[in-house]
DNA sequence: CGCAGTCTTGAATCTCCTCAAAAGGCGTGG
DNA sequence: CCACGCCTTTTGAGGAGATTCAAGACTGCG
Protein backbone atom coordinates (compact mmCIF):
# COMPACT_ATOMS: atom_id res chain seq x y z
CA UNK A 1 0.00 0.00 0.00
CA UNK A 2 2.67 2.75 1.17
CA UNK A 3 5.48 1.27 -1.11
CA UNK A 4 5.79 2.93 -4.24
CA UNK A 5 2.33 4.43 -3.92
CA UNK A 6 4.05 7.91 -5.76
CA UNK A 7 5.45 8.70 -9.10
CA UNK A 8 8.89 10.51 -8.66
CA UNK A 9 9.67 11.53 -11.95
CA UNK A 10 13.44 11.05 -11.46
CA UNK A 11 12.91 8.89 -8.49
CA UNK A 12 15.27 5.84 -8.12
CA UNK A 13 14.40 2.25 -8.83
CA UNK A 14 14.84 0.92 -5.58
CA UNK A 15 13.19 2.69 -2.01
CA UNK A 16 16.45 4.19 -0.22
CA UNK A 17 16.71 3.18 3.21
CA UNK A 18 18.22 5.96 5.06
CA UNK A 19 18.82 6.01 8.36
CA UNK A 20 19.38 9.42 10.20
CA UNK A 21 21.90 7.78 12.19
CA UNK A 22 24.48 7.22 9.40
CA UNK A 23 26.12 10.44 9.37
CA UNK A 24 27.51 9.77 5.82
CA UNK A 25 23.78 10.46 4.47
CA UNK A 26 23.15 13.15 7.16
CA UNK A 27 24.97 15.57 8.64
CA UNK A 28 25.13 18.82 10.45
CA UNK A 29 23.06 22.00 7.99
CA UNK A 30 22.75 19.53 5.40
CA UNK A 31 19.61 18.89 3.50
CA UNK A 32 18.87 15.63 1.57
CA UNK A 33 15.81 14.44 -0.77
CA UNK A 34 14.05 10.94 0.63
CA UNK A 35 12.37 8.89 -1.88
CA UNK A 36 9.04 8.01 -1.64
CA UNK A 37 8.30 5.40 -0.31
CA UNK A 38 11.48 4.60 1.84
CA UNK A 39 11.93 4.06 5.81
CA UNK A 40 13.29 6.76 7.64
CA UNK A 41 14.09 4.90 10.44
CA UNK A 42 13.99 1.04 10.67
CA UNK A 43 12.38 -0.23 13.24
CA UNK A 44 14.43 -0.17 16.56
CA UNK A 45 16.99 1.88 15.86
CA UNK A 46 18.10 3.69 19.23
CA UNK A 47 20.60 5.90 17.33
CA UNK A 48 19.72 8.56 15.30
CA UNK A 49 19.28 12.41 14.87
CA UNK A 50 16.04 14.25 14.76
CA UNK A 51 15.12 16.24 12.00
CA UNK A 52 12.45 18.60 10.63
CA UNK A 53 10.26 17.88 7.32
CA UNK A 54 11.18 20.65 4.99
CA UNK A 55 8.99 19.56 2.18
CA UNK A 56 6.68 16.50 1.59
CA UNK A 57 5.15 14.31 3.98
CA UNK A 58 5.76 11.37 6.31
CA UNK A 59 3.36 9.18 8.57
CA UNK A 60 4.06 7.63 11.62
CA UNK A 61 3.04 3.95 11.81
CA UNK A 62 3.20 1.04 14.10
CA UNK A 63 4.15 -2.25 12.67
CA UNK A 64 1.84 -5.00 14.22
CA UNK A 65 2.68 -8.50 14.99
CA UNK A 66 0.61 -9.92 11.86
CA UNK A 67 2.37 -8.24 9.20
CA UNK A 68 -0.48 -5.44 9.40
CA UNK A 69 0.53 -1.48 9.37
CA UNK A 70 -1.64 0.90 11.74
CA UNK A 71 -1.06 4.51 11.11
CA UNK A 72 -0.52 6.89 14.39
CA UNK A 73 -0.49 9.97 12.31
CA UNK A 74 0.60 11.61 8.61
CA UNK A 75 3.16 14.69 9.53
CA UNK A 76 3.84 17.42 6.74
CA UNK A 77 6.14 20.41 6.74
CA UNK A 78 7.07 22.02 9.86
CA UNK A 79 6.96 18.55 11.94
CA UNK A 80 10.04 17.14 13.40
CA UNK A 81 10.66 13.15 12.90
CA UNK A 82 13.58 11.60 14.70
CA UNK A 83 14.12 9.07 17.42
CA UNK A 84 12.52 11.26 19.97
CA UNK A 85 9.26 9.98 18.24
CA UNK A 86 10.21 6.02 17.06
CA UNK A 87 12.08 5.48 20.34
CA UNK A 88 9.22 5.46 22.41
CA UNK A 89 6.48 3.35 20.95
CA UNK A 90 8.31 1.44 18.27
CA UNK A 91 6.99 3.54 15.67
CA UNK A 92 8.38 3.77 12.59
CA UNK A 93 8.13 6.58 10.14
CA UNK A 94 8.15 6.30 6.62
CA UNK A 95 7.96 8.99 3.74
CA UNK A 96 5.19 9.04 1.33
CA UNK A 97 6.26 11.22 -0.85
CA UNK A 98 9.47 12.99 -2.08
CA UNK A 99 10.65 14.21 1.29
CA UNK A 100 13.45 16.91 2.15
CA UNK A 101 14.64 16.71 5.86
CA UNK A 102 16.39 19.33 7.51
CA UNK A 103 19.25 18.94 10.37
CA UNK A 104 18.72 20.85 13.57
CA UNK A 105 21.04 23.20 15.42
CA UNK A 106 21.87 21.26 18.15
CA UNK A 107 22.33 24.05 20.36
CA UNK A 108 18.34 24.42 20.52
CA UNK A 109 17.99 20.75 20.12
CA UNK A 110 16.36 19.71 23.39
CA UNK A 111 13.77 22.60 23.43
CA UNK A 112 12.65 21.76 19.91
CA UNK A 113 12.51 18.56 20.74
CA UNK A 114 10.03 19.40 24.02
CA UNK A 115 7.97 21.60 22.02
CA UNK A 116 8.00 18.94 19.34
CA UNK A 117 6.72 16.42 22.28
CA UNK A 118 4.01 18.29 23.34
CA UNK A 119 2.37 18.81 19.92
CA UNK A 120 2.79 15.31 19.16
CA UNK A 121 1.05 14.72 22.97
CA UNK A 122 -1.77 17.35 21.72
CA UNK A 123 -2.37 15.39 18.27
CA UNK A 124 -2.33 11.89 19.46
CA UNK A 125 -5.04 12.94 21.91
CA UNK A 126 -6.63 14.68 19.50
CA UNK A 127 -6.95 12.07 16.90
CA UNK A 128 -8.21 9.81 20.01
CA UNK A 129 -11.05 12.21 20.05
CA UNK A 130 -11.70 11.93 16.70
CA UNK A 131 -11.56 8.01 16.83
CA UNK A 132 -13.84 8.02 19.74
CA UNK A 133 -16.73 9.94 17.40
CA UNK A 134 -18.20 6.74 15.38
CA UNK A 135 -19.18 8.46 12.58
CA UNK A 136 -17.61 8.07 9.05
CA UNK A 137 -18.47 11.81 8.06
CA UNK A 138 -16.42 13.45 11.11
CA UNK A 139 -13.88 11.03 10.87
CA UNK A 140 -13.58 12.00 6.71
CA UNK A 141 -13.97 15.84 7.71
CA UNK A 142 -11.57 16.32 10.29
CA UNK A 143 -8.57 14.00 8.26
CA UNK A 144 -9.41 16.33 5.42
CA UNK A 145 -9.02 18.97 7.06
CA UNK A 146 -6.11 18.35 8.75
CA UNK A 147 -4.53 17.59 6.03
CA UNK A 148 -4.84 20.76 4.21
CA UNK A 149 -3.91 22.32 7.11
CA UNK A 150 -0.83 21.12 6.68
CA UNK A 151 -0.46 20.51 3.38
CA UNK A 152 -2.39 23.73 1.57
CA UNK A 153 0.31 25.07 -0.12
CA UNK A 154 1.66 28.75 1.75
CA UNK A 155 0.28 27.98 5.63
CA UNK A 156 -2.01 29.80 5.67
CA UNK A 157 -5.23 28.72 5.07
CA UNK A 158 -7.00 31.83 6.24
CA UNK A 159 -8.36 33.30 3.16
CA UNK A 160 -12.24 31.94 1.96
CA UNK A 161 -10.35 30.30 -1.74
CA UNK A 162 -10.53 26.99 -2.26
CA UNK A 163 -6.96 25.10 -1.54
CA UNK A 164 -6.51 22.27 -3.29
CA UNK A 165 -3.79 19.92 -2.25
CA UNK A 166 -2.58 16.55 -2.70
CA UNK A 167 -2.93 13.18 -0.92
CA UNK A 168 0.34 11.89 -0.48
CA UNK A 169 -1.35 8.25 -0.02
CA UNK A 170 -3.60 5.87 -1.00
CA UNK A 171 -7.47 5.56 0.48
CA UNK A 172 -6.56 2.69 2.45
CA UNK A 173 -3.86 4.58 4.11
CA UNK A 174 -6.61 7.23 4.95
CA UNK A 175 -8.74 4.35 6.40
CA UNK A 176 -5.71 2.90 8.12
CA UNK A 177 -5.05 6.43 10.01
CA UNK A 178 -8.79 7.43 10.42
CA UNK A 179 -9.84 3.92 11.88
CA UNK A 180 -12.19 3.40 8.87
CA UNK A 181 -11.93 0.99 5.98
CA UNK A 182 -11.45 1.79 2.36
CA UNK A 183 -14.83 1.60 0.88
CA UNK A 184 -16.10 3.89 3.79
CA UNK A 185 -13.93 6.48 2.73
CA UNK A 186 -14.23 6.34 -0.88
CA UNK A 187 -17.88 6.48 -0.03
CA UNK A 188 -17.17 9.20 2.78
CA UNK A 189 -15.00 11.14 0.03
CA UNK A 190 -17.44 10.82 -3.16
CA UNK A 191 -20.48 12.24 -0.44
CA UNK A 192 -18.51 15.02 0.07
CA UNK A 193 -17.88 15.58 -3.84
CA UNK A 194 -21.56 15.04 -4.17
CA UNK A 195 -22.44 17.69 -1.97
CA UNK A 196 -20.30 20.21 -3.03
CA UNK A 197 -18.10 20.31 -0.26
CA UNK A 198 -14.72 19.14 -1.56
CA UNK A 199 -14.28 18.51 -5.29
CA UNK A 200 -11.39 16.05 -7.05
CA UNK A 201 -10.88 14.84 -10.47
CA UNK A 202 -7.45 13.15 -9.83
CA UNK A 203 -8.42 11.10 -7.11
CA UNK A 204 -5.33 12.31 -5.07
CA UNK A 205 -5.89 15.84 -5.65
CA UNK A 206 -8.57 17.09 -3.78
CA UNK A 207 -10.05 20.66 -3.37
CA UNK A 208 -11.76 22.17 -0.72
CA UNK A 209 -14.44 23.86 -1.51
CA UNK A 210 -16.67 24.51 1.49
CA UNK A 211 -14.42 24.77 4.61
CA UNK A 212 -17.13 25.63 6.98
CA UNK A 213 -19.10 22.80 5.76
CA UNK A 214 -16.15 20.15 6.71
CA UNK A 215 -15.93 21.80 9.47
CA UNK A 216 -19.06 21.64 10.94
CA UNK A 217 -19.49 17.71 10.10
CA UNK A 218 -15.89 17.66 11.70
CA UNK A 219 -17.70 18.77 14.65
CA UNK A 220 -20.07 16.49 14.78
CA UNK A 221 -23.24 19.65 14.56
CA UNK A 222 -24.48 18.94 11.49
CA UNK A 223 -26.40 15.39 11.79
CA UNK A 224 -24.97 13.81 15.35
CA UNK A 225 -25.56 10.21 13.48
CA UNK A 226 -24.98 8.72 16.50
CA UNK A 227 -24.21 8.60 20.32
CA UNK A 228 -23.68 11.84 21.89
CA UNK A 229 -23.23 12.76 25.63
CA UNK A 230 -25.57 14.88 27.64
CA UNK B 1 -21.43 11.49 36.61
CA UNK B 2 -18.12 12.12 37.44
CA UNK B 3 -19.05 14.24 40.67
CA UNK B 4 -19.97 12.20 43.85
CA UNK B 5 -19.71 8.93 42.64
CA UNK B 6 -17.43 7.69 45.21
CA UNK B 7 -18.58 7.38 48.90
CA UNK B 8 -15.67 8.11 50.92
CA UNK B 9 -16.37 6.93 54.46
CA UNK B 10 -15.56 10.53 55.70
CA UNK B 11 -16.16 12.47 52.84
CA UNK B 12 -16.57 16.15 52.92
CA UNK B 13 -19.55 17.19 52.34
CA UNK B 14 -18.94 19.37 49.57
CA UNK B 15 -15.67 18.04 47.28
CA UNK B 16 -12.94 20.16 47.86
CA UNK B 17 -11.73 22.04 44.98
CA UNK B 18 -7.67 22.18 45.34
CA UNK B 19 -5.28 24.00 42.47
CA UNK B 20 -2.17 23.28 43.26
CA UNK B 21 -0.97 26.81 42.42
CA UNK B 22 -2.17 27.69 45.66
CA UNK B 23 1.18 27.00 48.09
CA UNK B 24 -1.07 26.61 51.68
CA UNK B 25 -2.62 23.59 50.11
CA UNK B 26 0.24 21.82 48.93
CA UNK B 27 3.76 22.49 49.50
CA UNK B 28 7.20 21.03 48.66
CA UNK B 29 7.28 17.50 50.42
CA UNK B 30 3.69 17.58 51.70
CA UNK B 31 1.27 15.04 50.66
CA UNK B 32 -2.30 15.75 50.75
CA UNK B 33 -5.48 14.01 50.75
CA UNK B 34 -7.86 15.02 47.89
CA UNK B 35 -11.93 14.01 48.37
CA UNK B 36 -13.44 12.40 45.13
CA UNK B 37 -14.90 14.37 42.34
CA UNK B 38 -12.17 17.27 43.28
CA UNK B 39 -11.17 19.41 40.82
CA UNK B 40 -7.27 19.11 41.08
CA UNK B 41 -6.81 22.04 38.07
CA UNK B 42 -9.08 24.05 37.09
CA UNK B 43 -9.59 24.91 33.39
CA UNK B 44 -7.33 27.27 32.04
CA UNK B 45 -5.11 27.17 35.39
CA UNK B 46 -1.78 27.92 33.92
CA UNK B 47 0.91 28.05 36.99
CA UNK B 48 0.58 25.09 39.38
CA UNK B 49 2.67 22.29 40.48
CA UNK B 50 3.75 19.08 39.00
CA UNK B 51 3.06 15.92 41.37
CA UNK B 52 3.28 12.55 41.19
CA UNK B 53 -0.31 9.97 42.62
CA UNK B 54 0.73 8.00 45.10
CA UNK B 55 -2.96 7.01 45.92
CA UNK B 56 -6.17 6.91 44.65
CA UNK B 57 -7.13 7.89 40.72
CA UNK B 58 -7.16 10.18 38.41
CA UNK B 59 -8.46 11.08 35.26
CA UNK B 60 -7.54 14.02 32.17
CA UNK B 61 -10.66 14.73 30.60
CA UNK B 62 -11.67 17.67 27.87
CA UNK B 63 -14.58 19.70 28.64
CA UNK B 64 -16.39 20.47 25.52
CA UNK B 65 -18.16 23.43 23.79
CA UNK B 66 -21.64 21.42 24.60
CA UNK B 67 -21.16 20.57 28.31
CA UNK B 68 -20.44 17.20 28.07
CA UNK B 69 -17.15 15.47 29.04
CA UNK B 70 -14.75 13.67 26.86
CA UNK B 71 -12.19 11.12 29.39
CA UNK B 72 -8.97 10.96 27.50
CA UNK B 73 -6.92 8.98 30.17
CA UNK B 74 -7.46 7.11 33.69
CA UNK B 75 -4.24 7.77 35.59
CA UNK B 76 -3.46 5.51 39.00
CA UNK B 77 -0.39 5.74 41.57
CA UNK B 78 2.67 6.68 39.58
CA UNK B 79 1.64 8.75 36.83
CA UNK B 80 2.14 12.73 36.89
CA UNK B 81 -0.19 15.11 36.67
CA UNK B 82 0.14 18.70 36.35
CA UNK B 83 0.51 21.48 33.94
CA UNK B 84 3.02 19.84 31.82
CA UNK B 85 -0.66 17.75 30.77
CA UNK B 86 -3.11 20.45 31.41
CA UNK B 87 -1.51 23.07 29.88
CA UNK B 88 -1.65 21.58 26.47
CA UNK B 89 -4.04 20.70 25.24
CA UNK B 90 -6.64 22.77 27.52
CA UNK B 91 -7.46 19.48 29.45
CA UNK B 92 -8.17 19.15 33.32
CA UNK B 93 -7.49 16.29 35.80
CA UNK B 94 -10.46 15.46 38.20
CA UNK B 95 -10.07 13.01 41.23
CA UNK B 96 -12.20 10.12 40.76
CA UNK B 97 -11.80 8.78 44.32
CA UNK B 98 -9.66 10.13 47.36
CA UNK B 99 -6.21 10.77 45.86
CA UNK B 100 -2.92 11.32 47.57
CA UNK B 101 0.07 13.56 45.72
CA UNK B 102 3.40 14.30 46.29
CA UNK B 103 5.52 17.15 44.98
CA UNK B 104 8.48 16.37 42.80
CA UNK B 105 11.80 16.99 44.15
CA UNK B 106 12.54 20.37 42.34
CA UNK B 107 16.01 19.02 41.03
CA UNK B 108 15.26 16.31 38.69
CA UNK B 109 11.43 17.42 37.95
CA UNK B 110 12.90 18.48 34.12
CA UNK B 111 13.53 15.05 33.97
CA UNK B 112 10.38 13.52 35.52
CA UNK B 113 8.15 15.68 33.31
CA UNK B 114 9.67 14.53 30.13
CA UNK B 115 9.70 11.03 30.94
CA UNK B 116 5.98 11.20 31.79
CA UNK B 117 5.49 12.94 28.70
CA UNK B 118 6.83 10.50 26.98
CA UNK B 119 4.67 7.58 28.87
CA UNK B 120 1.50 10.05 28.46
CA UNK B 121 2.38 10.55 24.47
CA UNK B 122 2.67 6.83 24.28
CA UNK B 123 -0.36 5.98 25.94
CA UNK B 124 -2.57 8.23 23.58
CA UNK B 125 -0.86 6.51 20.81
CA UNK B 126 -1.71 3.08 21.94
CA UNK B 127 -5.29 5.05 23.59
CA UNK B 128 -5.88 6.18 19.80
CA UNK B 129 -5.18 2.39 18.19
CA UNK B 130 -7.43 0.99 20.71
CA UNK B 131 -10.44 3.06 19.62
CA UNK B 132 -9.20 2.14 15.83
CA UNK B 133 -10.54 -1.25 16.18
CA UNK B 134 -14.56 -1.25 16.56
CA UNK B 135 -15.47 -3.99 18.53
CA UNK B 136 -16.87 -3.77 22.22
CA UNK B 137 -14.96 -6.70 23.22
CA UNK B 138 -11.60 -5.53 22.44
CA UNK B 139 -12.23 -2.17 23.93
CA UNK B 140 -14.09 -3.57 26.95
CA UNK B 141 -11.15 -6.13 27.39
CA UNK B 142 -8.21 -3.37 26.51
CA UNK B 143 -9.59 -1.06 28.90
CA UNK B 144 -9.70 -3.78 31.81
CA UNK B 145 -6.27 -4.90 31.22
CA UNK B 146 -5.12 -1.36 31.32
CA UNK B 147 -6.52 -0.38 34.68
CA UNK B 148 -6.06 -4.04 36.07
CA UNK B 149 -2.50 -2.99 35.58
CA UNK B 150 -2.79 0.43 37.18
CA UNK B 151 -4.78 -0.69 40.23
CA UNK B 152 -3.94 -4.76 40.69
CA UNK B 153 -2.62 -3.75 43.93
CA UNK B 154 1.22 -3.90 44.16
CA UNK B 155 1.53 -3.58 40.42
CA UNK B 156 3.14 -7.05 39.99
CA UNK B 157 0.96 -8.39 37.73
CA UNK B 158 2.53 -11.05 36.99
CA UNK B 159 1.29 -14.36 38.88
CA UNK B 160 -1.41 -16.28 37.62
CA UNK B 161 -3.49 -15.29 40.43
CA UNK B 162 -6.96 -13.97 39.98
CA UNK B 163 -6.33 -10.11 40.37
CA UNK B 164 -9.59 -7.71 41.59
CA UNK B 165 -9.30 -4.13 41.73
CA UNK B 166 -11.85 -1.51 42.09
CA UNK B 167 -13.62 0.54 39.39
CA UNK B 168 -12.91 4.37 40.55
CA UNK B 169 -15.34 5.24 37.72
CA UNK B 170 -19.09 4.52 37.11
CA UNK B 171 -19.95 2.58 33.64
CA UNK B 172 -20.57 5.89 31.70
CA UNK B 173 -17.18 7.41 32.29
CA UNK B 174 -15.90 4.09 31.28
CA UNK B 175 -17.69 4.09 28.23
CA UNK B 176 -16.94 7.35 27.55
CA UNK B 177 -13.17 6.49 27.77
CA UNK B 178 -13.59 3.65 25.74
CA UNK B 179 -15.83 5.65 22.97
CA UNK B 180 -18.25 3.18 23.80
CA UNK B 181 -21.98 3.91 25.08
CA UNK B 182 -23.34 3.20 28.49
CA UNK B 183 -25.23 0.07 27.93
CA UNK B 184 -22.06 -1.27 25.46
CA UNK B 185 -19.86 -1.40 28.54
CA UNK B 186 -22.53 -2.96 30.80
CA UNK B 187 -23.41 -5.80 28.02
CA UNK B 188 -19.35 -6.51 27.27
CA UNK B 189 -18.57 -6.57 31.28
CA UNK B 190 -21.62 -9.04 31.20
CA UNK B 191 -20.28 -11.28 28.46
CA UNK B 192 -16.94 -11.45 29.97
CA UNK B 193 -18.98 -12.59 33.37
CA UNK B 194 -21.25 -14.81 31.44
CA UNK B 195 -17.98 -16.71 29.94
CA UNK B 196 -15.81 -16.48 33.04
CA UNK B 197 -13.22 -14.40 31.87
CA UNK B 198 -13.60 -12.12 34.91
CA UNK B 199 -15.93 -11.74 38.05
CA UNK B 200 -17.81 -9.28 40.12
CA UNK B 201 -20.72 -8.88 42.70
CA UNK B 202 -20.63 -5.59 43.17
CA UNK B 203 -20.19 -3.30 40.21
CA UNK B 204 -17.09 -1.20 41.16
CA UNK B 205 -15.30 -4.24 42.47
CA UNK B 206 -14.14 -6.38 38.94
CA UNK B 207 -11.64 -9.56 39.21
CA UNK B 208 -9.90 -11.03 36.22
CA UNK B 209 -10.43 -14.36 36.12
CA UNK B 210 -8.72 -15.03 32.44
CA UNK B 211 -6.26 -12.60 31.74
CA UNK B 212 -4.87 -14.45 28.80
CA UNK B 213 -8.45 -14.99 27.28
CA UNK B 214 -8.71 -11.15 28.10
CA UNK B 215 -5.42 -10.23 26.36
CA UNK B 216 -6.70 -12.28 23.40
CA UNK B 217 -9.50 -10.32 22.82
CA UNK B 218 -7.91 -7.06 23.22
CA UNK B 219 -5.46 -7.93 20.71
CA UNK B 220 -8.71 -8.46 18.31
CA UNK B 221 -7.21 -12.33 17.76
CA UNK B 222 -10.27 -14.01 19.45
CA UNK B 223 -12.93 -13.30 17.21
CA UNK B 224 -12.08 -10.20 14.61
CA UNK B 225 -15.57 -9.69 14.89
CA UNK B 226 -14.89 -6.73 12.17
CA UNK B 227 -12.60 -5.57 9.85
CA UNK B 228 -8.58 -6.44 10.03
CA UNK B 229 -6.46 -5.33 7.96
CA UNK B 230 -4.62 -8.22 5.38
C1' DC C 1 -1.98 -3.07 -25.45
C1' DG C 2 -2.32 -5.61 -21.34
C1' DC C 3 -1.54 -5.82 -16.49
C1' DA C 4 -1.50 -4.58 -11.66
C1' DG C 5 -2.98 -1.69 -8.37
C1' DT C 6 -6.32 1.78 -7.03
C1' DC C 7 -10.79 3.61 -6.78
C1' DT C 8 -15.80 3.39 -7.12
C1' DT C 9 -20.25 1.42 -6.44
C1' DG C 10 -24.00 -2.10 -5.15
C1' DA C 11 -26.44 -5.41 -2.07
C1' DA C 12 -26.61 -8.06 2.17
C1' DT C 13 -25.16 -8.83 6.78
C1' DC C 14 -24.07 -7.61 11.29
C1' DT C 15 -22.63 -4.87 15.05
C1' DC C 16 -23.59 -1.26 17.86
C1' DC C 17 -26.56 2.47 19.09
C1' DT C 18 -31.11 4.38 20.43
C1' DC C 19 -35.10 4.06 23.11
C1' DA C 20 -37.22 2.04 26.95
C1' DA C 21 -38.19 -0.28 31.24
C1' DA C 22 -36.97 -2.83 35.26
C1' DA C 23 -33.78 -4.21 38.99
C1' DG C 24 -30.09 -3.15 42.29
C1' DG C 25 -27.15 -0.16 45.32
C1' DC C 26 -26.69 3.79 48.46
C1' DG C 27 -27.78 7.58 51.44
C1' DT C 28 -31.38 10.18 53.64
C1' DG C 29 -35.06 10.81 56.71
C1' DG C 30 -38.94 9.21 59.16
C1' DC D 1 -34.86 -0.29 61.35
C1' DC D 2 -37.24 0.33 57.19
C1' DA D 3 -39.18 3.15 53.43
C1' DC D 4 -38.27 6.33 50.03
C1' DG D 5 -35.85 8.63 46.23
C1' DC D 6 -31.88 9.10 43.37
C1' DC D 7 -28.43 7.20 40.78
C1' DT D 8 -26.37 3.28 38.66
C1' DT D 9 -26.64 -0.97 36.36
C1' DT D 10 -28.81 -4.50 33.74
C1' DT D 11 -31.54 -6.28 30.00
C1' DG D 12 -34.79 -6.25 25.83
C1' DA D 13 -36.40 -4.93 21.15
C1' DG D 14 -35.76 -2.21 17.19
C1' DG D 15 -33.27 0.35 13.74
C1' DA D 16 -29.43 3.04 11.64
C1' DG D 17 -24.91 2.83 9.99
C1' DA D 18 -20.67 0.60 8.88
C1' DT D 19 -18.59 -3.37 7.34
C1' DT D 20 -18.19 -7.34 4.35
C1' DC D 21 -18.33 -9.44 -0.05
C1' DA D 22 -18.18 -8.75 -4.76
C1' DA D 23 -17.83 -6.85 -9.24
C1' DG D 24 -16.72 -3.19 -12.40
C1' DA D 25 -14.19 1.37 -13.90
C1' DC D 26 -10.07 3.99 -13.73
C1' DT D 27 -5.07 5.14 -13.56
C1' DG D 28 -0.36 4.39 -14.36
C1' DC D 29 3.28 1.51 -16.07
C1' DG D 30 5.91 -1.93 -18.63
Amino acid sequence: MLDSSINGADAPPSPVVLSLSESRYFRKSESRVVAAGSLLFVEGLQRGRNAKIADGSVCLYQQTADGGRRILDILGPGHFVGPYLTDLADCNVMALTRTRLVALDPRDEAARMAAAMRRMLSRAQSHALLLRRNSVSERVASGLLDLAGQFCGGGVFEDEEDVTFTLHMTRADLADWLGLTLTSVSRGLNAFKRAGLIAFDHPKVITICDRAGLEALASGEAGPTRKRLP
